[in-house]
RNA sequence: GGGGAUAUCGUCUAGAGGUUAGGACGAGGGAUUUUCAGUCCUUAAGCCGGGGUUCGAUUCCCCGUAUCCCUACCA
């Protein structure tokens, strides 16, 4: 049988970066067992909280994002669909009358206020909570008459109580559990939606699931759901249960640890491959491969669940910024070009493009104007960055315009406005460069370094107070590249500004 | 309270009944250099505890401890 497996999100928003790592998962165990990856939306809790319609375009961004589409989905369909839970109701109904008139399963009339002071008082008492189990011996007449006076009902679980019931988890072995321990679950609510057990096992049953992968924290539950399985009388497909991902805390990766919802990642400007690539090694390694970075080819080849890990992972921010910066690294500087622009944008740095209707000429001007220059600064700082959006305050020196003293960095300005050679520096530079035929990196440097001989000081003494002059700060790329990428008439204007404007000390005429 | 899972450097992990317990992030040091970053080299850092099995356990078993997860008409 050919491996289908299935992702499961809910739509709460946008999805946790746990969530998505089980997606890969899915993904990546589908393509390399040449399988079917899956998606389907468990929207059956309808509670405001719990239910966002939008959530779900947050979902489909993410998929696309890394690049791991479903082959079946409520997308663009399939041949076991719909694939919305919430369109699915009439299914779960036949399935559970089945269910019920086979005794494996009840009505349930309590209400939630007995159900409420019921655990109230087994925790007061320090006795294991759950359900009672009333309804599941009501007598026929009982029940009749409950059902005749219209009380509201939920279905639930006859679990069996006693034996145990054995989970084979395909990264743990098996697992017992004493069925006496397990409550009656409840199957379907009193709004008629199907709880997530039974949900889950008509669905992959119906959708042909193969494994079911998901997070560790289902552990605990898993002989319910086995359970489920056997009262429908599907056979069970394979569990696969990956540890959580956890913050520094140790505890279960939330909003608290700061961000976790994979939209943050992608705005951050993380590359999809990264995030790919860090979150399957969070719990997953290629075994003796001393090695961090992978393609996603090499990834499918390499992935098995036998290299998944049964401890929780730590989420390192510190190694997911390494390996980004690994990718930017190792990106086409066009790509990173483009993936930059809109950061530029948003920061104000750079206009809007013209609109498509604009003239020709217009749309000439932006493109000289801003996007080669863009083009010529952005790969000046591609081994600097960790994240994308870094990129506004690497270059942002580039684009503003700079106002002597204004926007410069005062304790640059503190340590080298105020040298001795300073001035003549100045001036011979403003010749120089004005002079000079070629506007590169190597004649700058050969120009400079003939000031600095003319000066009598060290390189350091001379490259340290230009870097000031020109850009306002004591970091950056290589001086002289960025002279270049800055431009004559840049350079020159704000080596003149300089000039102009420093508070230079009195020379005693 | 009950149940389940897990336990190797700070973090992600590899590993085998006998190894100098390996790699990576991070941290320290050094080199390169015009700064930062990068790159290269380098140092420190680990088998939870106690029993048992065994010639020998960090590795296998048991117990303990710790941590996490579940304990909803949420998934």
């Amino acid at each position: 049988m050919s491996v289908r497996v299935r992702y499961a999100p809910s739509p709460t928003g946008s999805p946790h970066v746990g969530n998505l790592r089980t997606a890969i998962y899915d993904w990546l165990l589908a393509r390399k067992e040449g399988g079917k990856f899956i998606a389907r939306l468990e929207d059956t809790d309808r509670s405001p909280e719990r239910y966002v319609p939008e959530g779900i375009y947050d979902i489909e961004a993410s998929l696309r994002f890394l690049g791991i589409m479903p082959d079946e989905w409520w997308v663009t369909g399939g041949s076991a669909g719909p694939y919305v839970q919430s369109q699915r109701l009439p299914i779960y109904q036949a399935e559970i009358e089945r269910v019920i008139a086979s005794g494996s399963a009840y009505r349930c009339y309590c209400t939630r206020e007995r159900l409420d002071e019921m655990r109230k008082a087994q925790q007061e008492r320090g006795t294991p909570t759950g359900y009672d189990r009333r309804c599941r011996f009501l007598s026929p007449e009982d029940r009749a008459r409950h059902d005749a006076e219209g009380k509201p009902s939920v279905v639930r679980l006859a679990m069996p109580l006693d034996g145990v019931t054995v989970l084979h988890d395909e990264i743990r072995g098996d697992i017992t559990y004493e069925n006496r321990l397990q409550d009656d679950q409840v199957l379907i609510k009193s709004d008629g939606f199907p709880t997530y057990f039974f949900a889950c096992a008509v669905d992959d049953h119906l959708m042909g699931i193969t494994h079911i992968i998901r997070g560790d924290d289902w552990l605990s539950s898993a002989p319910k759901l086995v359970q489920v399985f056997h009262a429908l009388g599907y056979p069970l497909p394979k569990f696969v249960h990956p540890p959580l991902i956890v913050g520094a805390d140790k505890k279960k990766l939330s909003k608290r640890h700061g961000a976790t919802q994979f939209s943050w990642f992608m705005e951050q400007g993380y590359l999809p491959e990264a995030l790919l690539n860090f979150l399957v090694l969070l719990g997953w390694s290629a075994g003796d491969e001393n090695r961090e970075l992978f393609t996603i080819p090499e990834l499918i080849e390499k992935f098995s669940i036998a290299g998944m890990s049964e401890h929780p992972a730590v989420f390192d921010y510190d190694k997911l910024n390494w390996i980004n910066g690994q990718y930017i690294r190792s990106s086409e500087p066009g790509r990173i070009i483009g993936l930059c622009l809109p950061y530029l944008r948003k920061a104000g740095l750079i206009p809007e493009p013209p609109p498509g209707d604009a003239s020709d000429e217009e749309k000439r001007i932006y493109r000289e104007t801003w996007l080669d220059y863009a083009r010529r600064i952005i790969p000046l700082e591609q081994e600097r960055m960790k994240v994308l959006s870094e990129v506004v305050d690497l270059v942002g020196f580039f684009f503003e315009d700079l106002d002597y003293p204004n926007g410069y960095e005062p304790k640059a300005v503190a340590k080298w406005m105020g040298v001795a050679h300073l001035k003549p520096l100045l001036e011979k530079e403003i010749t120089a460069f004005s002079a000079l035929p070629d506007w590169t990196a190597a004649a700058l440097e050969a120009s400079v370094r003939e000031i600095t001989e003319e000066l009598g000081v060290k390189f350091a003494e001379v490259i340290h107070p230009t870097r000031v002059a020109a850009t306002g700060r004591t970091v950056g790329p290589g001086l002289f590249e960025t002279l270049w990428a800055l431009g004559r008439e840049r350079t020159l204007h704000r080596l003149r500004t300089v000039l102009e404007k420093n508070d230079w000390p009195s020379t005693g005429a």
